[in-house]
DNA sequence: CCGATAAGTGAGTGGTTAACCACACATAAG
DNA sequence: CTTATGTGTGGTTAACCACTCACTTATCGG
């Protein structure tokens, strides 16, 4: 009968990706000072001592959580570039800009971006990972899709106008103006 | 010599407007959740207590800032559109976007924004006040330079994208990406 | 000069926060 | 069973924050 009682403490390597994970929800309302240590580990399902035992500080819990999603949009524009119904940088942009939309659909991601780029402003080692993040990011695109530099400067933008949009939820608001900001951004 | 001593206290109304344009720079670096009330109070010169006189709570201070930045903006791109060397939206939209090239290079206007919008996910008063901004800069834009929605969406993406780079500093990073994404974008 | 009103502050208050530490519990190896 | 190691928590703390209030000082009309 020793299957009877499974394993009940986790890994801390499975913990802290726990952290990562929950912690993304945890931040995405509030941002990077609004957010408390406590927050997270709710989220996470742990004490908040712990928190700080799976990671030195804030900060560097912060930076983690910035980073993995770093690593899931651009899982989200590989499987994009993969399934571009043609080869042209074109077609492949848009089918990454559609995998992007269907990713933040969900719009946490988002906003722990939109958080990450404002705090950036003050926090070195979050300005560190935000550029680390971007600069992997549109070498990516620009090698994955074979766009020119206006090319891709455009798919940024049009990125940067969806945080936007979705930080005022404007998707809620039915005037001419958000039509304007919106027109042809999809979002499922 | 009644002119000897000067009125050393200002009315009411000058001090807010004082602590509107110096807490720009306070709430600049960190934030609506990172900025406290002392150092808005420092910034202006004036005690921490005072700032709970002439303002109801932080919210309110925050949103009142907000609101007197795209009043600068609105304003800049008034001017912007008064120096256009045409009248077609390509001019227009071209000489709208210099003079807010020149009103953010000093950058706080910008990271205001940033944060605001941040901000805006979690609070609905925030949130109300950047939608009408937007709302009203929209169609200043639209009315202003005659362009087709099209080409509004651009201009505004475009800005987006200022922030970016400018959250990350990225005009102090030398390499391909950030050449790549601050390509045509003037700053002074 | 006086009384009213407005400008401005020092000294709190209750609540919260990031970070720390001693300790309890679970697991694995010998 | 025992010892060592890693998982996890309750309790605490020093600092700090938004906000309040009693009080002082300046201004101004009469």
């Amino acid at each position: 009968m020793q299957t009877e009682r499974q394993r009940q403490l986790s890994t801390a390597e499975e913990r802290r990706d726990t952290v990562l994970r929950t912690a993304i929800g945890a931040f995405a309302s509030r941002g990077y000072f609004g957010t408390t240590t406590t927050e997270v580990a709710k989220a996470a399902g742990i004490s908040q001592a712990y928190v700080y035992r799976l990671f030195p500080s804030k900060e560097a819990l912060f930076v983690a959580v910035v980073e993995y999603c770093f690593v899931r949009v651009r899982a989200s524009l590989e499987a994009g570039a993969a399934a571009a119904p043609g080869s042209s940088p074109e077609a492949v942009l848009d089918a990454m800009g559609d995998a992007y939309a269907r990713l933040i659909s969900d719009s946490d991601l988002l906003l722990v971006q939109m958080h990450a780029q404002a705090a950036a402003v003050s926090e070195p080692a979050i300005r560190e990972a935000v550029r680390a993040g971007y600069a992997r990011m549109v070498e990516y695109v620009r090698g994955a899709s074979g766009g020119d530099d206006r090319q891709v400067q455009e798919f940024f933008a049009v990125g940067m106008l969806c945080h936007l949009v979705a930080a005022m939820d404007a998707d809620k608001v039915d005037a001419p103006w958000t039509r304007t900001l919106t027109a042809g951004i999809r979002h499922y």
